[in-house]
DNA sequence: ACGAGTCTCACCGTTACTTCA
DNA sequence: CATGAAGTAACGGTGAGACTC
């Protein structure tokens, strides 16, 4: 629906303001982009318009002023969304890598480990007499121990010692330096799963420490 | 004190028109 | 010359705040 507009100014011929106009009342908005009414007045006297013409432009001009400001803040968080993302892209080539080399020694382990026990298995074979079942019987009816709390004379130990030699010291840090981490970044299970458009926030979220990947890999 | 009516003003969306590539 | 995009002055509708009765 079109509307009928009353224009009295085009009448008197004057679409556009002139450039002295503009310029005052430019001049007024960089101080104040609100006019008093008393200044509405004297200014539209001064440059001989109706305080109408002066507030309707006044109008304008706050609504141009805004959509610019607008533009100006969606191209500077546009930036920052590209930094960020190609920042997280580098994040995430580099934490692949590490899950890499996570499986990698993963692997490496268990063959030792799988190895270990083929040797040690054929010598006790023979020198194990009846009491090779009750320690069985007892490593069976040992309690569980608690998800991620394996203590030092434990399991851990064990893999230490088998893993790394003589270096247990190094391998403590290892694990100290390992176990903080976010569970989505460490638990190769969990960032497998993880997806560019994922958000990072509820993958952090996901619960799954990275020593379940550990243990259930055993 | 409180509610209804009125006025003024700013904002938003839109129109009509101009300018320019 | 025709045309479409961008810019601009102005309008109508609407809501909020101030004021009066």
């Amino acid at each position: 629906m079109k509307k009928i507009k009353k224009s009295s100014h085009n009448e008197k011929n004057q679409r556009r303001f002139s450039d002295e106009q503009i310029k005052s009342l430019e001049m007024m908005f960089e101080s104040e982009t609100r006019l008093e009414p008393r200044k509405k007045v004297q200014l539209a006297r001064e440059l001989s318009l109706q305080p109408r013409q002066v507030a309707i432009w006044f109008q304008n001009k706050r609504a141009r002023w805004k959509s610019k400001q607008l533009e100006t803040e969606f191209n500077i968080l546009t930036q920052n969304y590209k930094d960020l993302a190609s920042q997280f892209e580098s994040l995430k080539k580099e934490n692949q890598g590490l899950v890499s080399e996570l499986d990698r020694l993963n692997e490496a382990m268990q063959k030792k480990r799988v190895e270990g026990r083929e040797c040690c298995g054929d010598q006790t074979v023979v020198a194990l007499s009846s009491t090779d079942h009750e320690s069985e019987k007892e490593e069976n009816t040992k309690p569980e121990p608690e998800e991620g709390h394996h203590d030092d004379y434990g399991y851990n130990s064990h893999i230490k010692r088998e893993y790394f030699g003589g270096f247990e010291e190094e391998a403590d840090h290892l694990m100290n330096i390992v176990e903080p981490a976010d569970s989505c970044l460490t638990s190769s299970v969990g960032w497998r799963g993880f997806k560019t458009n994922t958000n990072i926030l509820d993958q952090s979220s996901s619960n799954y420490p990275w020593w379940h990947f550990w243990s259930s890999t055993i």
